[in-house]
RNA sequence: CGGGGUGUAGCGUAGUCCGGUCAUCGCGCAUGGUUUGGGACCAUGAGGUCGCAGGUUCGAAUCCUGCCACCCCGACCA
């Protein structure tokens, strides 16, 4: 563990690979282009749900569950949405197997096919608003506001953990609204839900801002997102939202009777994060001695070691080490107290800074005599000797601290890796340097096309906050109102 | 799906060009003992259809053919 591990500047990809296997967050399975999401990777998904979820909850959305299969000629009803997702369908078309004659095992019972295939979901707007349809008849039934945690399945080519699998875990949320401003003001509610998630939760800023039309979700109207920048100079998209309009709902005939008695079709949104926040929180943070985890988001925000000589000096340490435990998890802190004999003191803390554990308190002997503890923190790699009679509050603050320091050391980073550049030399040069660059572009898709091809940048968001600027587009040197923000992507 | 690479014990590997005590070493695992303030040490032991299937040969991890899986780089995508 942890020894032999490349660091980010030898081989990034390689160290984010080897990162994720060796801490223990998952592993590749027997099937191809899907994950296993191990104990402690699923422990972090975990905090991740339980905290948006109450963020959804406390917007006014339920959750509900809608089913894994659609109906083939589910998808056939928007056309924009088929085109997006029709190369990367997974699809049902068989209900049995039989056993093979020649007894080489199971095979597909041609005669059990079905009438209609199924599309296993790769997002289930499709499904979703089928089923809307019955619920909808008048505005007393808006808005409706629905998040559904699931797993999808998209068939992609190439596979990366957590960033990019053929499976994955994600929460999508579909909203129906009486008004289209109403559908947008929710479409931005949820993109600050996510910002604020990604900032406060997972120490990591992001830059928020609507998507060019060509990166567009396919059916909606709007695409809104909020972009992170990793250690390489990659940007990665964290979260989207999506304003819909009345797509999906003339797709699937949901109107209703608004106040004036009259039928319009309802407006609509959907937002999603997946598993995904798992890579960008791992590269957002991590460092060349492995995981580094926010204490929000850490499964074990506390690991105390014991360091002893015999079973005497390990009874009063243990003594000890509970009531420091029992404290602290009196302060909602989640603590192990990692006494196993079956491995050494030096062994348990590579093994915990391995896997990013924010905060590490040894105690041995002498600290007994002294009524002292050392504290480690993970993010600086810093140590110190703290009292106990005061260590719960020291405690309680240290984890502030770092996951203070986690989101200013991202933030600074992403400062120090965003600039401006004006021309398309001097753009193509920045970006193999890596990080946001801000550049005015004429607004058409024929020159992001160009560039894109050019130079394999997109434009990651038109930032929602930026203002207003004249200038020359850097490709076609046409006119341009505002800069937006290009990056080499995950 | 195109280009490149790799498959030998749970993991990482030597050996493959040049066929013949070659199945090597390290980590890990098990047992016993000594240890324990930064990945302990000694001893003993268990564990392998050398990716799979054919073929060549007296003999194949090694040569030939086919297949499969995985990784990297592209095109596509959250």
């Amino acid at each position: 563990m942890g020894k032999d591990f490349p660091t980010r500047a030898e081989n990034y990809s390689q160290w984010y690979q080897d990162l994720v296997i060796k801490a223990d967050l998952a592993e590749n399975s027997a099937v191809r282009g899907c994950m296993v999401i191990k104990p402690y990777g699923y422990a972090i998904w975990e905090k991740m749900q339980a905290i948006l979820d109450k963020k959804f909850k406390d917007t006014g959305h339920s959750n509900a569950y809608f089913p894994l299969f659609i109906p083939k000629s589910f998808f056939s009803k928007e056309a924009s949405h088929v085109e997006g997702f029709a190369k990367e369908c997974a699809i049902v078309t068989h209900y049995r197997l039989r056993n093979a004659k020649d007894g080489s095992g199971v095979e597909v019972d041609p005669d059990a096919k079905l009438e209609e295939e199924l599309i296993i979901r790769p997002t289930s707007e499709t499904i979703i608003w089928h089923t809307y349809r019955g619920w909808i008849q008048s505005y007393r039934d808006l808005p409706l506001l629905i998040n559904q945690w699931a797993n999808v399945v998209r068939w992609e080519m190439r596979t990366r953990l957590f960033l990019r699998t053929a499976e994955f875990l994600w929460q999508e949320g579909h909203t129906a609204h009486a008004t289209s401003e109403e559908a947008i003001e929710e479409t931005k509610r949820m993109l600050d839900v996510y910002t604020d998630f990604a900032e406060n939760s997972m120490a990591m800023p992001v830059l928020k801002g609507v998507k060019t039309a060509s990166e567009r979700f396919a059916g909606a109207l709007d695409t809104y997102c909020i972009e992170a920048l990793m250690q390489d100079g990659k940007a990665l998209q964290a979260g989207t939202s999506h304003f819909l309009g009345q797509n999906f709902a003339k797709a699937f005939d949901v109107k209703f009777t608004n106040k004036e008695g009259k039928q319009d079709f309802v407006w609509a949104t959907s937002w999603g994060v997946s598993t995904r926040l798992m890579g960008a929180l791992i590269m957002a943070h991590s460092d060349d001695e492995g995981l580094v985890l926010p204490p929000k988001l850490a499964p074990i925000q506390v690991v105390i070691v014991p360091i002893y000589k015999n079973e005497e000096q390990l009874n009063a340490l243990n003594a000890v080490a509970d009531k420091i435990s029992a404290e602290l998890r009196e302060k909602g802190i989640s603590v192990k107290y990692d006494n196993r004999d079956t491995h050494k003191p030096g062994w348990k803390f590579a093994e915990y800074e391995f896997k990013g554990v924010p905060v590490r308190i040894a105690i041995g002997p002498r600290d007994l005599e002294n009524g002292t503890v050392e504290v480690a923190r993970r993010d600086t790699k810093e140590k110190s000797v703290m009292q106990i009679t005061d260590l719960t509050l020291k405690i309680v603050h240290l984890l502030d601290h770092i996951q203070d320091n986690l989101y200013r050391k991202a933030l600074t980073f992403r400062d120090d890796n965003t600039h401006r550049v004006d021309t398309y030399e001097e753009f193509k040069k920045k970006l193999d340097e890596g990080g946001f660059i801000l550049a005015h572009w004429d607004g058409t898709a024929e020159t992001e096309q160009k560039i894109k091809e050019e130079t394999k940048a997109t434009i990651r968001c038109i930032p929602l906050n930026s203002k207003k600027e004249s200038g020359k587009c850097i490709k076609t040197g046409n006119p341009s109102e505002m800069r937006v923000v290009f990056a080499r992507a995950y």
